[in-house]
DNA sequence: CCGCATTCCGGCAACGTTGCCGGTTGCCGC
DNA sequence: GCGGCAACCGGCAACGTTGCCGGAATGCGG
């Protein structure tokens, strides 16, 4: 009766092949070829096959097939993180042209730690995936390793880099980053404040953070403020960072932070401190999620093509020539309300 | 040079279990148990053994491994949709749990379609999963044979039902709705009205509607306002219904949203509308997202515990004696500011 | 120094499917 | 009515791993 697995107990239950090709009266192959390439069955046979499949509720075993055919019609995506929209757009975007294709994605996370990416790796190429996308430049060099050994199309998807394992589809935050001082500089704000998160084990917002002050030196400024290491990611913590700022002597007039969540969170705290959004304080973010735009003030941010980086990432791994080795998806300033 | 895959080339180039015993100077089976039952193995031969696998760069075969001992530690979800946090945190709930122990998780997405579930789950069955996590509780009757058929737990997610499957984890969302009601006129509102979206193809939306339209009968009042179909899911969309809502005749003093995307997008256009919230206007959502509590004004709403069924449906399938076939993991009204 | 219990190790046979390739069958035209 | 060509079908042998079980070390006490 009960069916769970408290004991690794195996279940040889399942109906087989040879049961429905028995069933059938037919060899085992003309069943396997009734799935896997119908117009080489005659309608006849493709009925009665089919008639034993529904009778004994057959179901293809993967394994079987995959291990015979070594084909396995996977591909996994190892992003830094579930939580967070960001990598969920990405997965989106990939899933979209994977999935009519026949593709299933796998997805693991690494929570951010290069280590757990390089077990998380191994693991995951025993699943044999036909490619796999990765977030981000950085890997230790294991995982390099291993995944160049895999002999698969692998995308580092999300930033640009030098050098690249095999593809890489991204833009260049370092110049997101910058971007976001001239516009702020250009707006006329001079007393810039930088709200971050979890720089120390995220590259990107790292690469966008040293940008951005490249563009205040670049104009001869210094940061009135750069909370370089505001506690966790979420809207929260973009509200608790705005507050320790609002705390500290020189006040700024214009905030860049590291994403959007920060951004939204900042905003939120800042119109709760009685400050108006942009003419007391000006906001910006990176990102550009589906909140940003609708929020009210609406969000000043560089939007990032995540669906776009997806989908170009799963093209590249079917192989479609269209696709480069390196592709930059670049990244657009939206203007809005905020700053 | 080119790995791709423009054609379903095949390598059969991967390092086998066999190359590596063989350069260890073991058997197979020694190879085999390093991994799976280190203990049973002296420590000077695992050193030879892992010495080799770290040469050749092996990586086991989760296919052969998985068709020879019938054991997949694979555990697939199958959500509605991969947009929106809702479903994301369902899975990250149940990946937190599974994938300690050593389990991959698979998603797939029905696009809320009961026929597309059907398919998905046929093909993910193929997967030979040890569990299956399911959305909710209505499903064609091939789907519900399917599941039965594979003789592995099966959690439906998210809605509590009469007639589960196996297992059912969730919340009653009829009551959620009708609580929604019996709070705003227990505030004092009498012109309610509600927004929501894709109503037709999600039936738990469909059920809090249901109850909030139950919650103001009983209280004798008519809906002032009842878009059920708004145009699709996301911020927008409330924005949208609502600036609708604004143009038509009666005026609603308190606004009930299927879900917080729509309320977060609703507030938006009426702040913008130049309407406040909640004085001439309250507004109420459903879910609890992380931006609800960092919106201005916080939104009120009533709260669903998503990780936590998410932890649960994991914790269910792995056997776990302590969750019951049956949990109603309730839900919380959340009052703050919007209404 | 021997016998026996223990611990380790390896050979063989699955697991359920697909690729290869040879064999049948049906059909067409003359 | 028959040869010949397709189209269609089936047997056999992998694919790479693990379960089973027998056998070989190893260690210990006497």
């Amino acid at each position: 009766m009960d069916k769970k697995l408290s004991q690794p107990a195996k279940k040889r239950d399942n109906v087989t092949l040879r049961e429905v090709a028995d069933r059938a009266g037919v060899g085992m192959m003309t069943v396997s070829r009734a799935f896997n390439e119908p117009d080489t069955v005659s309608d006849k046979l493709k009925a009665r096959v089919f008639e034993a499949v529904r009778a004994l509720g057959y179901v293809p075993n993967r394994y079987a097939g995959s291990l015979a055919s070594a084909r396995t019609r996977l591909v996994t995506v190892i992003v830094p993180s579930l939580s967070g929209r960001v990598f969920g757009e990405i997965i989106v975007g990939a899933d979209e042209v994977l999935s009519p294709r026949g593709y299933q994605i796998m997805v693991s996370n690494t929570a951010y730690s290069l280590e757990d990416e390089e077990t998380v790796c191994r693991s995951v190429l025993g699943w044999r995936p036909e490619g796999v996308i990765v977030s981000g430049i950085d890997h230790t060099a294991a995982t390099r390793q291993l995944l160049t050994d895999a002999g698969i199309p692998v995308v580092e998807a999300l930033e640009l880099g030098a050098n690249p394992i095999d593809i890489n589809i991204g833009l260049s935050h370092l110049d997101a980053g910058r971007l976001a001082a001239e516009y702020l500089i250009g707006k006329g704000y001079r007393r810039l404040a930088f709200i971050g998160a979890q720089l120390d084990i995220d590259f990107r917002a790292q690469r966008r953070r040293a940008g951005f002050l490249q563009g205040l030196a670049a104009a001869g400024l210094d940061p009135v403020h750069d909370a370089a290491h505001a506690g966790s990611v979420g809207f929260a913590s973009g509200a608790e960072a705005l507050v320790a700022m609002l705390r500290a002597q020189a006040r700024p007039d214009a905030l860049f932070c590291v994403n959007d969540e920060l951004a939204v969170g900042a905003i939120g705290a800042a119109l709760r401190s009685g400050l108006k959004v942009p003419d007391d304080l000006a906001v910006m973010g990176f990102n550009d999620l589906d909140i940003s735009s609708n929020l009210v003030p609406a969000l000043t941010t560089i939007r990032s093509p995540r669906l776009e980086m997806g989908r170009l990432a799963a093209r590249a791994i079917l192989g479609d020539a269209g696709v480069g080795k390196r592709v930059d998806v670049g990244f657009e300033l939206v203007e809005r309300e905020s700053a």
